[in-house]
DNA sequence: CGAAAATTTGCAGAGTCAGCAAAACTGCCG
DNA sequence: CGGCAGTTTTGCTGACTCTGCAAATTTTCG
């Protein structure tokens, strides 16, 4: 995949990254309706007309790395052995991305207020959050011997894998810091594989 | 709820209504990026000033039908016999709310499709989509005895069931024509009942 | 009817975003 | 090197979105 190494592709993975870093960084920062185009682009050294070169929208730069996450997961979901039954190589990846420390925990937790602050970002999230549930639907249609274009199975095992993940971390950022972020997640997973049996039925 | 029956409320939501269908219907005639809000407001007697007044943006405007079935389901699920299973209640309550005759087919074809062209408008729908996730969690909650502030149950459970409707939608209106939408739905509520299992394995 | 409350509207202003063409930059071959 | 070809950046412009504010209009109710 990234076998480009010129300078010209470096420089621009290297700007989009600024414009993506910088954007959200000010939206944790201002507040997301304080946070101007104008702003994003100063802070990264180009031109506004530059940053609609890369994003089409100021929500989507906020919600960049994102996009970027998405990228990592479906790598390391590639390389889980082949024969790992589909539900431990999705909680194994997904697991091993939650940051443990107190200081991405107080990151994370900032992002999410963020976030939830302001419908149009939401809209970003929950639309890069379904490329990503796309991406996973083709590496796992691939791994299952399944079709992402006819077959239910890959989108819908993405989509509680996924809706599992972001369930468990809103619910964690709303008040749950008594309890381990991670056990909340594999909490998360173990319903969705139970096949979300009732609470309290026999 | 809806007590409320005086002139001035039922002309706001005719109002409201107007404008959505209005949003609606042009979106689908002309596609969304021929559709101003002017001339939403012009469709709907009304000034664009007072467009902004019911909706924050064009595209909320354009899924705000999503919105309404959202509130018809919900009602519809917290008259189901307190006693019944919850994944029947919910797949009873999706599968009623799939109209069958061929026209509807037609519609709901061009609504996906539609929503399907346009990056901004997938991202309202999938926004009120979680709007109406959690409207479903907070009902769910209520029934189950759980706290939708605190289980993951609730959320998860309707997260899953909405995921599996609008994965059979798109599924089939990406070209199963050949399968009924109903059974599709059917299908994907019973693979997410059983904890989606791995295809071909033991 | 007439006052109080709510809704609609016009206007102004800040901001988003895309198209276009010129300027600046990078990669590469002679 | 030098310079051409292809890319990226940038400024400019125009259409459009969306909000705040205050005036005008409409509805409600005593």
């Amino acid at each position: 995949m990234t076998v480009e190494v010129g300078l010209r592709e470096r420089k621009k993975a290297a700007t989009r990254a600024a414009l993506a870093a910088a954007a959200n960084r000010l939206a944790v920062e201002l507040g997301v309706e304080h946070v101007t185009v104008e702003a994003i682009a100063a802070a990264a050294d180009v031109s506004p007309r530059t940053f609609h070169n890369y994003f089409s929208s100021r929500e989507e730069a906020i919600v960049a790395s994102i996009i970027d996450w998405a990228e990592r997961l479906t790598d390391e979901l590639e390389k889980r052995p082949a024969d790992e039954p589909m539900w431990d190589s999705l909680q194994h990846v997904f697991l091993d991305s939650v940051d443990e420390s107190a200081d991405g925990h107080a990151r994370l937790i900032r992002q999410l207020e963020m976030i939830k602050a302001n419908p149009a970002v939401i809209a970003s999230q929950l639309s890069a959050l379904d490329t990503m549930r796309r991406r996973f639907a083709e590496t796992i249609a691939a791994r299952t011997g399944t079709d992402a274009s006819r077959d239910l199975y890959p989108h819908l095992i993405a989509g509680a894998a996924g809706h599992a993940v972001k369930t468990a971390m809103d619910l964690w950022a709303l008040g749950q810091h008594d309890r381990l972020l991670r056990d909340l997640v594999a909490e998360a997973f173990a319903l969705v594989r139970a096949g979300l049996p009732e609470p309290g039925r026999s």
